[in-house]
DNA sequence: CGAACCATTGACCCCAATCAATGAACGTGG
DNA sequence: CCACGTTCATTGATTGGGGTCAATGGTTCG
């Protein structure tokens, strides 16, 4: 599960409980956790980005998003078994909780159930509009929303309009549900016509939000 | 938000609030909210079909999910405004909580908040594992898990292989990303390789339903 | 009976996948 | 410091799975 800070939340919806937590931090790469882990905790990105993924036994992998400082994730079910694995883009400090501790608190704070649903109602409308973007827009149309996605998550520091790129293009192929070769001849198309500069792989700037905005949504104005 | 009962829960989750709720009925095809409507309740489908989706500014649509009888949905979000559109794909009866009343009543019932939790949770991750079919699976495995997974909501009504295929072929195309064409074909291929029987549109039978996991699963043993 | 809708099937085509090669960036160790 | 391996990104050539276009038949309904 993949939750985002509330919006008029100044604070990460887990800040009451940091008594029980305990910091963790993992280098580029690593795991947290694992699909089919018996561990039962939740976490909370302090620093860094994780990316969650699904694998089937082939070795396609599905990106389900990727999660930056103040986000939530609740890695288990009932079951108390993960359902998809968490890994390290960047070099990432996390908050754990363990989950027993964290029910306990659901029913003491007031009004903290009805937030961390909240939270819960707002992972699910990303995921429905993920599942418009993968079951129906072209590759252009899937790489200018995934572009305005990041823009949309970073917009405090400083130009809005400047995007870091942590992740790799098979990542962000995954994510999309394309190919690292396709990722990449989108981007340079995108440059080509104008609408974004690549100084390098890991930096972005939009030149033509407007145009990108058109294209994310499906107003077919990209073809030339 | 698309909910769906929690396992042991007896009951569907709305079950306590039957005093400020109000019976709906629709006929089939005809729309109970559309995106972007103001309107802010919640409903629990009652018997009938409800599908969801996500529609494109030139007509795609993405079907997020079938609504069946026991299943809550938040139509809209924190701002109420509905964030999908839901319609009647056979004739429903609906149940409709104003979300101000609802929301009462997670801060005054003890646990409910917590149980509408688990339910979010959980459709959550029915949407993420809908993310992988849609990024990555080819489409027999899509139809392939579509037939399961109709299979595993109606295993209550007697016979486990026997199931009613309430929705088009035009809203199967849309859930699983594919035209309904494919589909089509895709039936037609599955029946002619004797892993299901298909006396008409809206009746499967399953004949092997391990093979049919297996294609769903991704462990390509399908290729003839 | 005709209109509308739905499902199926065939012929053809195209977008993105696949296969393949190259270059850039980055360690790591001799 | 440089040779080497590794990983990542880009680009080109080719292919194929599923989309598009088109036609047919079944069913329902007015």
């Amino acid at each position: 599960m993949m939750l985002r800070p509330m919006p008029g939340a100044d604070r990460p919806a887990a800040a009451h409980v940091s008594a029980i937590s305990s910091l963790i931090r993992k280098g580029a790469g690593e795991v947290l956790f694992a699909e089919g882990d018996a561990q039962d905790n939740v976490y909370e990105v302090v620093r860094g980005m994780l990316r969650l993924y699904k694998l089937m036994p082939d070795g396609r992998r599905q990106v389900i998003g990727f999660l930056s400082a103040g986000q939530l994730l609740m890695a288990s079910g009932p079951d108390g078994l993960c359902v998809s694995t968490a890994e390290a883009v960047t070099e990432v400090t996390v908050c754990r909780y363990p989950r027993a501790a964290f029910e306990r608190l659901i029913d003491e704070i007031p009004g903290f159930a009805r937030r961390l649903l909240a939270l819960t109602w707002q992972a699910l409308q990303i995921a429905h509009d993920q599942m418009l973007l993968l079951g129906r827009k072209v590759a252009m149309e899937k790489v200018a929303s995934f572009i305005l996605l990041l823009a949309e998550r970073q917009h405090a520091d400083g130009d809005p309009d400047t995007l870091d790129v942590p992740m790799t293009r098979a990542d962000i192929a995954d994510y999309l549900g394309l190919t690292v070769e396709t990722v990449s001849r989108t981007f340079t198309r995108l440059k080509r016509d104008g609408l974004i500069d690549l100084p390098n792989p890991n930096l972005v700037h939009i030149l033509d939000r407007e145009r990108l905005e058109d294209i994310a949504a499906g107003d077919a104005g990209y073809e030339v």
